[in-house]
DNA sequence: ACAGCGGCGAGAATATCATTCTCTGAATAA
DNA sequence: TTATTCAGAGAATGATATTCTCGCCGCTGT
């Protein structure tokens, strides 16, 4: 394909338009079917991993369930951690649409980031149920792996949480010298990884730490004032 | 070696006690090598990750590096992963040590505290030279796999801020409603991962968090009183 | 001194995946 | 129709962890 488009590149002059109206529309057909393949893979992915509950599964498994092939996995994805990647970045994605609709109900910017910070403590904490094994179980993994796709598969997230820390701060009621940015990447990545390792209950004692009690620390820090 | 007084308790008639002398004085040999093979599979390990600044080092290498056998390996390990385990709790364990001496040498409680907090977080980073991938490389994945044992691990440094930051409440600096184990374990889990993650230097914008920033956030949090 | 036994070195055999490669049939374009 | 591209099946490869099989060696009770 790329060898028939290429040599048009270094002699315009020889393709008529219609050539290169049939030619994009083949074009166009492929990237639908390389997209419908694609989503193919990472429905399934996404259903094995709620089904087991965690992102340990074989491409194999992957492949079987899609009902392609290895051949045309690895002809999508440059391997395993792409689909993951990928995955994860669509599940922050949406978590944060929905934290950033959760906060939009408060009036008060520091009520705001209360709502995103405990909703995010919930959402990434240990399955809730069967969601999102994505953030605690495989984001460690990646953050070791591939710490730059992570960074980016992050931002929207800190996104959210530069909005809002922003406007607390234009509201008046951040700590002096607290730089909103780096407070929300703070806020962020702290909320995230207490929430993974509260996570596990067992026999244990006093462990469940709760939303709020996140919320306070980070809001208020331990000192008396 | 409990199997071998425990047989005493129960017919103690049976086994006199030059019997259970000599037994014991075997068993005790029998200990001393394996731990003196164990050692050999510790240090062995220990080096190649400062070498190799990783640990993604195969078990070949480290049964080559000891003179010993995978057989032996085997044999004293549940695993790879309890070699590493053994490792982390090492590590950490000293480490803990490290961070107490420092704090000691403040007279205040809340000075103390912020010293451990952060050595603790300058520890926790990536390579600051050549020590302790353990925490940064491999606690994440062991977090993941098996989150049991990495609390046992934790459990040195736990007690350490737990003393320490109940320290700070006796001396009346800790904000009200804040329960001392409670903190201790959330500023700890905090540091330990924002310095994970703030390692990640590469062409990066503002990142380079700082153990300055960390302790102002975790001892005054965000918002204005 | 000797037979049995446990610990261990050497390294072959297995098992599990990820990733690549080869063959082939079918859809598609020319 | 024929040539080309796509994609399924699944075998081959490669890297590791883990297990297994052979012996050897030293110790221990007889």
């Amino acid at each position: 394909m790329a060898q028939k488009t290429d040599p048009s590149a270094s002699t315009p002059a020889e393709e008529p338009a219609w050539k290169q109206r049939a030619v994009e529309r083949s074009t166009k057909a492929a990237k639908l079917r390389a997209e419908q393949r694609v989503e193919r893979f990472l429905d399934a992915a996404q259903a094995i991993i709620t089904e087991k509950n965690t992102t340990d599964f074989t491409v194999q498994e992957v492949v079987d369930r899609s009902r392609q092939s290895l051949r045309s996995f690895y002809q999508h994805f440059d391997g395993k951690h792409e689909l993951l990647l990928a995955l994860f970045e669509d599940a922050l994605r949406r978590s944060s649409d929905q934290i950033r609709a959760a906060a939009a109900g408060q009036s008060d910017p520091l009520d705001r980031l209360r709502v995103a910070v405990q909703l995010l403590f919930e959402l990434s904490r240990p399955d809730p149920g069967a969601q999102r094994p994505l953030f605690t179980d495989f984001a460690p993994q990646l953050l070791v792996s591939h710490p730059a796709e992570v960074k980016i598969a992050h931002a929207p997230m800190l996104a959210l949480f530069s909005d809002l820390m922003t406007q607390v701060e234009e509201a008046g009621q951040l700590r002096e010298g607290v730089r909103p940015r780096r407070a929300a990447a703070l806020v962020m990545q702290t909320v995230m990884f207490v929430a993974q390792s509260s996570g596990v209950a067992e026999e244990d004692n006093a462990h469940p730490l709760s939303a709020d009690e996140v919320w306070d620390f980070c809001a208020m820090g331990l000192a008396q004032p």
